[in-house]
DNA sequence: TAGATTGTTAATCGATTAACAATC
DNA sequence: TAGATTGTTAATCGATTAACAATC
């Protein structure tokens, strides 16, 4: 049923933070309307894709003009649901953990790593960018002390399945899972898999057969 | 004309290093046969797309049995052409770049990051992952003597465009950006974009939606 | 006004799924 | 042998692209 009244628009949302980046570099410019077409150009898209896209979010255009700047910006945030705070918390405080913690673009996009967990003794109670690393079995307790409702899972592979149940022990329901690892969870619990793999293996065949895909 | 030729299988292609993943993990087992519907069972696909994928690399299953094991391993890498050792460098030795670096998983896929790069002078000298950290203005040079091909960008969004116009004057052909730019390069040079932010916003979408979508 | 751009409806394209004969 | 699984051909589904009237 929910199964099937699905109406995901998947690679649409895809292309949705790439047109978000374009028009706020364009708000820069004080012009109040920017046009598909613009934005189509910037991304070597199609215009009538950027215009199909940007129905989705509601937003409507004016012929000749374009669309209203402020306007359109807000429509997609509100979309992505990127105009309310998330909380989250890496999980597994390594390399890819800490750089994920650093990494700023995520402030645009309403995300904010509050905390850091790690099963390393010597990581515990260190900071990474500012961020504290607590002890994995304190997760339960920070995890409501500081209604954390996102986890980004960053252990290596074989603590990938504990630590997630671990996760989901705490109560929360929405996973950003960076091992290479298809996590068992319960029905209500989403998992986002982000695979670095993946990408290289489109690379990769790009670069056999000197085509560009994707 | 090699734009209308294309048989780019792409969503198939990016499915490839999870069926590598699962296909290595039960080749430890001894089991000379693995099935298709096995392969789906555990990444919660379908046998028929399974099947589908596993069909465009070549390999012959036998009905009742399945694919052979080392045969179909050996068909997948080939197909990614991850059975060659790609030559790797990373521009910009920062958080995301020393991640990368340290990143094992690529081992497996015959990528060998071999140098760094980095403008900042307090990092040239130094190590990252055992991988040694030269100076911008050695680009060029590196890249001949070391053989290198593959071009890993992470440095600051406002250096990428910058970043790419050296990699590209030292005449690498293929980029893997991980900024949040959108590069202009030569028809020539190939780049794959990843970007971390359209998983975040697919996530978003299921937070909101509490669907599952992708 | 003239024409650039939007938004809608229809057509095309490609990927997924279904059906089923072949077969080990 | 019986039946699980493959591989092929066809059907369905969804995303992209085309066409074009509306309009500021």
């Amino acid at each position: 049923m929910s199964q099937k009244t699905k109406l995901n628009y998947v690679p649409s949302i895809r292309r949705f933070p790439s047109y978000l980046h374009i028009i706020r570099a364009f708000q820069r410019t004080g012009e109040p309307y920017i046009s598909g077409t613009w934005i189509a150009n910037e991304l070597n898209l199609e215009p009538i894709q950027v215009r199909k896209d940007l129905s989705i979010t509601g937003i409507v255009g004016k012929p000749k003009k374009g669309y209203p700047v402020d306007q359109l910006i807000a429509a997609i945030e509100h979309y992505l649901a990127w105009d309310i705070e998330q909380r989250a918390m890496i999980v597994g405080a390594g390399n890819l953990g800490s750089a994920l913690t650093g990494y700023q673009e995520f402030r645009n996009h309403g995300l904010h790593i509050v905390a850091a967990f790690d099963s390393d003794p010597l990581k515990v109670g260190k900071t990474i960018h500012q961020i504290q690393v607590y002890q994995m079995n304190q997760l339960k307790e920070i995890v409501e002390r500081m209604k954390i409702t996102l986890a980004i899972l960053t252990v290596p592979s074989p603590y990938a399945q504990s630590s997630c149940d671990a996760i989901i022990a705490a109560g929360i329901k929405a996973i950003w899972n960076f091992t290479n690892v298809k996590l068992k969870v319960p029905d209500d619990v989403i998992v986002q898999r982000e695979d670095l793999s993946s990408g290289y293996a489109i690379l990769s065949v790009m670069m056999r057969t000197k085509a560009k895909l994707s």
